[in-house]
DNA sequence: TGACAAAACTAATTAGATTAGTTATTATAT
DNA sequence: ATATAATAACTAATCTAATTAGTTTTGTCA
């Protein structure tokens, strides 16, 4: 039994990508720790449970996600620097299908390990949206609907609900800058 | 074994209920069978296996829905129909968090089941573009824009996203608001 | 170098879906 | 009415995957 020197980080990297190519759902100990060279009840040593995992995967990919986009932001501002956030999500997203499944399903089992997870990306909106004269009680609003937005078009994208023609990626642009359009009549009419 | 005379629509609808209870995710055979006064193997002279019932279920779902949004709509036309539609999708989703999470998760496993689901929705909404004067290459857009808003909410609402002090509901309203308005710039544009 | 903690392992348990094989009930056709 | 066919239940058995128990190995650190 040579060790594996495993760690929380190695073990997500092969559950995300693991989950990426079978889905979170079909995620399970046998591959996991085939992928990982182990036998399944060895990764007890690492993980409380199946459950606890895909909440831990959940964490990881609303953190990676996360940076991504603050990483994107640098030196950019206005209309741009929401399109960047939005695509840089999407792209994310689209790589990443099954971590993404994770994190759309957040907090489906209880808030056992809600963390804030995906309030990176709400912060780094609300930041987005307080750079701009859009009236404060607004605020909240939009951001919701931003993220139903990004999470929602996602979650359709994976599920095959639009064709596979490219022509997804369109519609998303096309839906970013209709937001974008209603954030300046906000400011305008505010 | 006296016979309990069950058909699809009986299933589906414990199902349903049992999915709202519990997530469509812990639906199992065993509690399905006992709220059917049933042996768990029975179940298998009505459906083919619990994935078929998930799908079942989302199928199920998105008619019930559908007929929900179209009967709400007769003699509604303008903004006020979209408003309708949209509300009394959530509401349908907001009174269904099981069935709801099967309807978003319409082709997660394959394409099995697909049948043009959630066509329905699409289809309503499309006829509400096209009674407006939204240039035609846009509505593809706009629709998808809708779709993802709709479903990206719900979701975010059921994963527990937004503070339980209903202002989710509020919010709800803005966004839908904020998306018409987004539909006049563009009638008056085009 | 010896003891302790961590991380593997194998073997056993449990739970739940599914299949096999059987029996009872209903519907249908004479 | 009655025999027959099809349907829907049932029980018992199988299979798979998660999890737990108990043990051994490996690495670290006094």
């Amino acid at each position: 039994m040579p060790r594996a020197n495993l760690d929380k980080r190695k073990i997500l990297e092969a559950a995300g990508a693991l989950a990426n190519e079978i889905s979170v759902t079909r995620l399970n100990l046998k591959q996991l720790a085939q992928k990982l060279n182990i036998q399944p009840p060895s990764l007890y040593n690492h993980v409380q449970s199946l459950d606890h995992l895909r909440s831990d995967l959940m964490a990881y990919g609303w953190q990676q996600a996360g940076e991504r986009i603050a990483e994107a932001l640098i030196g950019v501002s206005g209309d741009e620097a929401i399109r960047r956030a939005c695509q840089v999500f999407y792209d994310y997203a689209e790589e990443n299908p099954g971590i993404f499944e994770a994190m759309a399903y957040c907090n489906r089992d209880s808030d056992r390990r809600k963390d804030g997870a995906p309030d990176r990306l709400t912060e780094i909106l609300r930041r987005l949206c307080e750079a701009r004269s859009i009236p404060e009680a607004d605020v909240p609003h939009v951001l919701r609907l931003f993220r139903s937005f990004l999470e929602g078009f996602a979650l359709l994208t994976h599920h095959g609900a639009f064709p596979k023609d490219g022509s997804a990626r369109e519609s998303f642009r096309y839906g970013v800058e209709f937001l974008i359009a209603g954030i300046h009549r906000l400011e305008e009419e505010g």
